[in-house]
DNA sequence: TAGTCAATTTTTATGATT
DNA sequence: AATCATAAAAATTGACTA
């Protein structure tokens, strides 16, 4: 072993002996590890009894702090789903993982906005065409044709194969139905897709 | 003045190598 | 099993701010 190595950690050692007295006797450390142990920079300096207290006082604080911290990152991971695999956990992988699964819900919330407003549309439609053909029943009924006395009427709506066509119908709000009917007609990608390949079956009071 | 942040140092955990 | 290298976590510290 080279003699400069050899006086380096004789320096070394040196350096812990002196840190580890003065440190009982209320001295600051303020040597890095990393340095080359010269006299010159570890001249500690004596630091007051208040000083100290307030300086243990802040690591006990920021001890705390850190400690508040992990127990947020244990509550983020059980919200976290973090999977089987068997790779080591840190709180950079947490993270990642967090951000991957908001972004995830993000993208589940607009989903599922889409088949809501689909959805709106699909009943807003259906619920004009059943008043539309309790109308027609009516009328048809009034020209000749006996009246069922009955409390109830059942009427088999089938709209399967029925077209779709904008403007069928006096509609009350039309812009909607021609929204309506677009959306029945060109649904997206969405699951939501909206196959009139229905039976309604509805009583009429 | 308490709380936070960022830089730095120290400790601990883990995998690779001998 | 011992040792080493490296990464991650924890601790320390000074600066800053509301």
């Amino acid at each position: 072993m080279e003699l400069n190595s050899l006086l380096i950690l004789l320096e070394a050692a040196e350096y812990l002996e002196r840190r580890d007295r003065e440190a009982e006797h209320g001295y600051a450390s303020v040597l890095p590890f990393n340095s080359d142990f010269s006299r010159k920079k570890t001249k500690a300096t004596p630091i007051s009894r208040k000083a100290q207290s307030n300086r243990s006082s802040h690591n006990e604080l920021e001890k705390h702090r850190r400690a508040k911290l992990r127990l947020y990152l244990e509550q983020l991971k059980q919200l976290v789903p973090l999977g089987p695999d068997s790779t080591r956990h840190t709180t950079l992988s947490l993270l990642k993982r967090a951000r991957m699964h908001i972004k995830k819900l993000e993208e589940q919330d607009r989903k599922a906005l889409n088949v809501k407003e689909q959805l709106q549309r699909e009943h807003r439609y259906l619920k004009r065409r059943l008043e539309q053909l309790g109308v027609e029943r009516i009328r048809t009924d009034s020209m000749g044709s006996t009246i069922s006395t009955d409390s109830e009427q059942e009427v088999d709506v089938d709209i399967e194969g029925m077209e779709f066509t904008p403007g069928e119908g006096d509609s009350v709000d039309s812009v909607s139905d021609t929204e309506d009917h677009y959306s029945l007609q060109s649904s997206s990608s969405d699951s939501s897709h909206y196959s009139p390949s229905h039976r309604l079956h509805t009583h009429i009071c």
